[in-house]
RNA sequence: CGGUGAUUAGCGCAGCUUGGUAGCGCACUUGGUUUGGGUCCAAGGGGUCGCAAGUUCGAAUCUUGCAUCACCGACCA
């Protein structure tokens, strides 16, 4: 490709709106350009770059034995309704009628459709274990797109899908896609980690994300510092504390706490450290036969952060966790929030681990304006439900059993999961098993965000001129920078027979025919990061000697012209 | 959805307080100059100042409403 039938588009001065530095140089380099919130147009280099992601991410897939197919993007709403998703999926699914009235939406994800296919299509076992898999643009109506297409609306997904009549096939299917995933990401070039993850609202019972190590990350993950053992922090337990819990050894007392309306300020009223203080958060629970929402209340340590998810997956809390109203709160324990204990409390109590050690602590009396101490779990209140309620903080021992957590950012850039048969059985998807009669399948679902791996990997590459591809996707292989080929036709003929060559090879070359001073070449170069620059001037023609140049390692070196091709053998 | 801020040329911004025919840098066009790291000089083109209404002789500027974009929070595959 020649610079001067190509849409370069590169930006001297960074556009306001971009705050993170993978949106910043998309915008910079010329890869995307913003449309609308979320919504955003691949120009030529981006889509080079989001097309062999696509590819890696397809060879990938058909090496672990998944068809490709393609399905479409807006789907009828009934699909919605049979599996339930039309009433339980939010907002965040954009629902739209044709010009006969009829309800569509245009699919976040794609198990509705295929799980009705693979239901049409298959009829006995024998035609299992089936993995298909498509790489699709997916909506998501996102409350707050962010970041470039890191978290846009409209996105580019690989989704796959693996159908099993035994649990034990479908792990085997995991397994494969599991290391097909890793396979990925190794070509990618990236610096990543499988973690374990929660398998929230889709349901199924084993999962793992792929997360692009990186401090922009949305993500926390929490990794033990002696072992592999890396799980999403949302998913990571925090284990009971070894140590027992020490007697009793401080009176119960009520004391006046004017104004001190939350852990900190209680800290400093009393001049206690915050783990020697507990904090008490209403939520609503479970709705009775009766049509009551029964308010419970969860103890946790003043230093340690709630876990909605943890909490979400108790039998009596409701899911999605919301929080006591300040009405509720007040006729469920008589006093406002900030004040809230366990003490005397009527309600359902659960306490996480690392309070339920706690001995001799601070908590709210139940009553404005006061705090007890010198609390004591069985003496002054009875002994509740214990429960891991928290986030893992770093130092916590590592649930695996080895060393200690440490905590890092990550961009989640993939997801398996098994599944199992909840859309199966909505979608009565089902085969004749060996017995002759009909078997629900059980299914496995694994996704890849295409388009975010773009973004994530420049997260991790680049530099403060531009972006560092890993060579497995860059948007070209090598260009060719003349030095001032517009006076010496020396340059000229080189630069256009070497360009020839490297075509003619099957290289991908970005040959900068523009007439344009060197430093403006070289920027816009390194701006996009190709990881091989070819550098043809006057000052080394005489030697029959060309520059290269590596992005990556910043090396220079000179080499014969003869010896170029040989480069990319 | 709540809080905050922004919206003036393709991009980055000034002008608004104190109303009087819209400016700077980059980019773009033309000519010259320079040519191994974003040259320099000169001359140009490009704007319903987000939209609508109001105040006024006169509105980018004051008032009101709306829209869009972004950040923080809440929410969320």
């Amino acid at each position: 490709m020649r610079t001067s039938q190509y849409l370069l588009s590169t930006l001297k001065e960074t556009p306001s709106s971009a705050e993170v530095i993978s949106h910043q140089l998309m915008l910079r380099a010329g890869l995307v350009r913003n449309l609308a919130s979320g919504l955003y147009t691949w120009l030529p280099t981006g889509l080079r770059v989001l097309k062999k992601v696509e590819n890696i991410v397809r060879e990938e897939m058909h090496r672990a034995g998944a068809n490709e197919i393609l399905m479409p993007m807006v789907q009828p709403a009934d699909l919605w309704e049979e599996s339930g998703r039309w009433d339980d999926y939010g907002p965040e699914l954009l629902r739209l009628n044709d010009r006969h009235k009829r309800p569509f939406v245009l699919g976040p994800t794609h198990e509705e459709v295929i799980t009705k296919l693979v239901a049409n299509e298959l009829s006995s076992y024998k035609q299992l274990p089936l993995s298909l898999f498509q790489i699709q643009s997916k909506f998501r109506d996102e409350i707050r797109p962010r970041f470039g297409v890191m978290r846009g609306r409209e996105f580019l997904m690989k989704d796959a899908y693996s159908f099993h009549l035994e649990q034990d096939c479908l792990e085997k299917t995991y397994q494969t896609m599991f290391y097909a995933y890793c396979r990925i990401f190794d070509r990618l070039g990236l610096n990543y980690r499988p973690v374990l993850a929660d398998t929230g609202s889709i349901g199924g019972d084993a999962s793992h994300e792929f997360h692009v190590l990186a401090d922009s990350g949305e993500d926390d993950i929490a990794f033990s510092d002696a072992s592999d053992f890396a799980a999403n922090v949302e998913k990571a337990e925090a284990l009971a504390p070894v140590e027992e819990r020490a007697e009793p050894s401080q009176k119960l007392a009520e004391i006046t706490t004017p104004n001190v309306k939350n852990i900190d300020d209680v800290a400093d009223f009393l001049n206690l450290d915050v783990k020697t203080i507990i904090k008490t958060l209403l939520v609503c629970g479970i709705e009775n036969d009766q049509g009551d929402i029964p308010i419970v209340a969860l103890v946790l340590r003043g230093d340690h952060q709630l876990n909605e998810v943890k909490v979400e997956n108790l039998p009596q809390i409701s899911s999605p966790l919301t929080f006591a109203t300040d009405e509720q709160i007040l006729s469920a324990v008589n006093c406002n929030a900030g004040f809230i204990g366990p003490v005397g409390l009527t309600i359902e109590v659960i306490v996480d681990r690392s309070a339920a050690q706690l001995s001799n602590f601070v908590c709210g009396a139940n009553k404005n304006e006061t705090h007890l101490t010198g609390v004591n779990w069985q003496r002054d209140c009875s002994e509740n439900e214990i429960a891991d309620l928290r986030n893992v903080v770093e130092g916590d021992p590592s649930p695996c059993g080895q060393g200690n957590i440490v905590i890092k950012r990550g961009i989640e850039v993939g997801h398996i999961f098994q599944l199992g048969t909840k859309y199966a059985e909505a979608m009565k998807c089902a085969v004749l098993n060996e017995g002759g009669k009909n078997q629900t399948l059980t299914m496995g679902c694994y996704g890849i965000g295409v388009s975010r791996i773009v973004a994530a990997a420049i997260e991790q590459n680049h530099d403060k001129y531009g972006i560092k591809w890993p060579e497995a996707i860059a948007p070209f292989q090598v260009a060719i920078v003349p030095m001032n080929m517009a006076k010496s036709a020396r340059v000229k003929e080189t630069a256009e027979a070497l360009y020839k060559q490297l075509i003619q090879a099957g290289i991908e070359v970005l040959f900068d025919d523009r007439k344009e001073r060197p430093g403006v070449m070289f920027a816009d170069h390194e701006l996009m990061g190709t990881p091989l620059l070819l550098i043809i001037g006057e000052r080394n023609l005489d030697a029959q000697q060309i520059e290269l140049k590596n992005r990556i390692t910043g090396e220079k070196s000179l080499l014969a012209i003869d010896e170029i091709m040989s480069l990319f053998k």
